[in-house]
DNA sequence: TGCTCATGATACATTAATGTATCAGATGAT
DNA sequence: ATCATCTGATACATTAATGTATCATGAGCA
């Protein structure tokens, strides 16, 4: 009956993205285990949150990477990593949100690198035409990080379906709530 | 040199939004004060989370009521609200996010009270055509206060013009990240 | 059957945060 | 000048969370 590392870290990470104040004896109820076993196989709690945050980096890297591998143009790259982080939009929020993370220069330095990476990618997609040129990159970035964990959230609440999370978040943020317009050229969707 | 308790709590609320895990010290250095301060005004540390929790209430209840009053179309109030939610976007996710307000029933009613509201607002907006049916209301107040929260985030930290947070909120959520298509009818804006 | 490994139970020490009390000093009002 | 009020400084008790150690039990494997 020995727990994966890899199953204690993703529910310590579901744990602490839905509840940030969560105590390690939180987390380990969460994972099905004690305490102790968390101890045992992380350290201290500062090596648990470590240790999620480069999990964390892997997972995005992983899911930027191979929802952008062949798209047709970079908005529906953009778009395609966007459907694609929302299984992972709680790594993103643990990146970005929780304080502890910021204090280890290594992670920091990576998350910077990553926001700089869809930076370029959300400069290509302005360029055709696909996002409005006076919305700021950090706005679009900020808003992306919003939207994924939300329907993340959601999707775990049961608010929503689990297979509609990525579509519903690609669709806000690139139409809006609004019902999709007719097209100008080919047929309707 | 006597602190008001409104400001005492307007900076508790941004600290505590910011990082939940705060302590009542760091909360209280975020007030300018110390610890002992939020004491002698507050009384416990779920005494201070519990007033927050009835003061962000009665701030979203009124940037709603204000921002709703005279608009021409569902859509348009819902967009109204959504604009004067930034600025207490941070009493929205108080509201919503932090596990420890849940555990007041009085809190919890009234934040289910203001959902209910918000969600029959939404129907409203989708049967004059504002919102796409499909769009599942628990997602649009989702969306909403992820969106909302993001802005008012984004601002404090000097990532886009406090003025402009508002309207890049509205416009992403009705109109997504598109440049502004031209409208069939009328001038182009 | 016996051994290894992992976890739970339990206990305890340490650290951190919280809650309370008292005294000194500053400010504002009279 | 004096008094009232509020806050900071300081101290201390309490509570909660964390970190470490030991023993018992169960599962899996040879």
């Amino acid at each position: 009956m020995s727990s994966e590392r890899g199953e204690l870290l993703d529910a310590a990470l579901r744990a602490l993205s839905a509840d940030p104040t969560a105590t390690l004896s939180d987390v380990a109820a969460a994972a099905g285990v004690r305490r102790v076993t968390l101890h045992r196989h992380f350290g201290s709690r500062d090596d648990l949150l470590r240790e999620l945050a480069l999990r964390s980096l892997a997972s995005m890297d992983a899911a930027c990477e191979a929802a952008a591998g062949n798209a047709a143009s970079y908005t529906a790259a953009l778009r395609a990593i966007v459907e694609a982080l929302v299984p992972v939009g709680d790594r993103f929020h643990f990146l970005w949100k929780l304080s502890a993370v910021w204090e280890d220069p290594q992670v920091a330095a990576r998350v910077a690198e990553q926001n700089r990476e869809l930076s370029v990618l959300v400069d290509h997609a302005k360029q055709e035409g696909g996002i409005a040129a006076d919305v700021p990159n950090a706005w679009v970035l900020a808003a992306v990080e919003a939207v994924v964990f939300a329907a993340l959230s959601a999707a775990r609440e049961g608010n929503i379906a689990v297979n509609d999370a990525g579509r519903l978040a690609g669709r806000t943020l690139f139409d809006g709530f609004r019902p999709a317009p007719k097209r100008r050229r080919g047929k309707s969707h």
